[in-house]
DNA sequence: ACACTAATGCTCAGATTGAGTATTAGTGAT
DNA sequence: ATCACTAATACTCAATCTGAGCATTAGTGT
């Protein structure tokens, strides 16, 4: 459209529900070419960039939004998409996207038919240690990532990102783990942005790539964004923004296990939940479940406040 | 320049030195407009965000930074700063700022000189609570603070973020209390911003403010980068891309009393510092300070490792 | 009435933390 | 030289927190 290059800032939105099955991000886009709901901000008319997002994710998929957060702003020349294809840019402009996350909280069927939602671990599932699936995902990339760490750094990286020798693994290094297997070229995305003139590794074979990839640097985007929600797990009572109203304690130690990918101790989680403060039992009881009833909690008020704090991930052994 | 608005992406470095009287940042700017070093992104010639940082900041001032991380992209209307002085923009334009943290090290008197450095908490003088001082300003701000606070929802902030109601004072939300200062009309810059529309208190009396101001959102960036760094202390060792090669633990511990703004009980402080192996000693002692001579220490390799764990501080009583 | 399945309860040892008290090795002044 | 003074470094103790289990309980379905 215009000559000179234009700075367009585009708005990308990692959208996470629970429902039951786990976390579910809000996807957008046709088959083939699958992505985050993304807008590009508007100078004049958008006073702030949440308001801008709110109110794109809004008008695109009818969802109004919780909470809502920034992740952090990607400029690199080579990772994003061109906007051609949305009719608002040329291909000379620069396309800077800042990534938000969102919580949609505890969605039903209903709603979950209403938009198109995916389990993340579709994209990631190495991130899932709960499952066989995901640990095997895991020991796919291994062969390859180890023959890419040629150097010591390199060497190290892979072993801190994904607790090798004696290092734990670290749920919310999602982000790093992603970046390695681009720059390995592990990931779909790294092939697609070789063409485009990034040096990155070819891939070793065809057939290695685990987990499926999404449009432009959205990936990445969703990276940072499960990253940042296992983390703020830690040290925010932000699960509850996910959870429905009322849950068991094993409703909500399944959401968490969910979240971070990883089995937590049963009896500890409680223990601290408890001594924490965070939830409060109301006295209703829920059966259901073929075992002893279980209490039904509510997140208390001290939870609410800005401050308190989240939860300790007791983990399980193996 | 052009008439229909573009968006300018600016770039801000808050650029941390630590010069043995405490955390100093860079600043830029004539008397009276005095803000952070600042440069414009250039889409066609920058590849990254970092490498544009840390060109202008060099070309600038001829610091090369070390460690440099982002932090968090400034859009509202009304709170940034036309770049028309800089002969780059038209007042139509919008800029967007990135903001930037960057560590440069530990520096001497004659780096110090090079630039245009400041004590951080000339901007800030409550986040100090080691000196008499601090806790003053503080109190000065109170009564406004609580006179603002007319709603619960607003008592409840003031309180988390001030540490009232038995609440700790937590060093990390630098911007939680500078946001509601800001709110309630108790700095400078919400004057500025009132008459160019955005809703704010009126200052209750012009001789309460506490702090000095910064041009355009800088001292909200400042504020940002600040709580990144005392909140990223705990988790990552990275006092130590600000204290010299060697030291001693007193004045590993001074640092980062100074930087949180609070006072550490000094034999615990150790305990945990040798315990969680971050640091070693190197055999040479120190003497020069009429006690005691002290060991010199080093960082360790493990504390090179990414994923090492950061220091933990423990409070000393008042 | 009995087996089965979760939810809850309780215990114990080891590690971490908060707060002090006690020593020790320099410096500078009688 | 000896003594007071100042930091640095060493130890101690109790209160908590955590990791791991074992034990008990209240529903469900046969």
């Amino acid at each position: 459209m215009s000559a000179t290059p234009r700075v367009i800032i585009g708005l990308s939105a990692v959208v996470v529900a629970a429902s039951g099955k786990g976390p579910e991000v809000l996807l957008s886009g046709a088959p083939g070419a699958i992505g985050l709901p993304f807008g590009s901000f508007d100078p004049i008319g958008h006073r702030t960039f949440e308001l801008a997002v709110r109110d794109f994710v809004t008008s695109q998929t009818g969802f109004a939004l919780g909470y809502v957060e920034q992740l952090y702003t990607f400029g690199d020349k080579g990772r994003e998409a061109p906007l051609a294809d949305m009719g608002q840019s040329s291909d000379a402009d620069r396309v800077v996207s800042v990534g938000y996350i969102a919580l949609a909280g505890s969605i039903d069927e209903g709603q979950r038919r209403a938009g198109v939602w995916a389990d993340w671990y579709r994209f990631f599932p190495w991130e899932d240690r709960r499952s066989e699936a995901g640990l095997r995902a895991l020991e796919l990339l291994l062969p390859d990532l180890k023959a890419w760490a040629t150097t010591t750094e390199r060497q190290s990286r892979v072993a801190m990102a994904f607790g090798l020798h004696g290092q734990s693994w670290q749920e919310s290094q999602v982000l790093d783990r992603f970046e390695l297997l681009y720059e390995a070229g592990l990931v779909h995305e790294a092939q697609r942005d070789r063409a485009k003139g990034q040096t990155l590794a070819a891939p070793p074979a065809e057939r290695t790539y685990v987990g499926e990839p999404l449009v432009s640097d959205h990936r990445r985007i969703l990276a940072t964004a499960m990253g940042r929600l296992r983390a703020k797990i830690r040290y925010r009572p932000i699960v509850f923004d996910l959870a429905p109203a009322r849950f068991t304690l094993s409703e909500l130690q399944d959401l968490v296990e969910a979240l971070c990918g990883v089995k937590l101790h049963k009896q500890n989680f409680r223990r601290t939940l408890e001594r924490s403060g965070v939830v409060e039992s109301t006295g209703a009881m829920h059966a259901e479940t073929g075992g002893r009833p279980a209490m039904l909690f509510t997140r208390s008020a001290v939870s609410r406040q800005a401050g308190a704090t989240g939860l300790s991930l007791p983990l399980a052994k193996r």
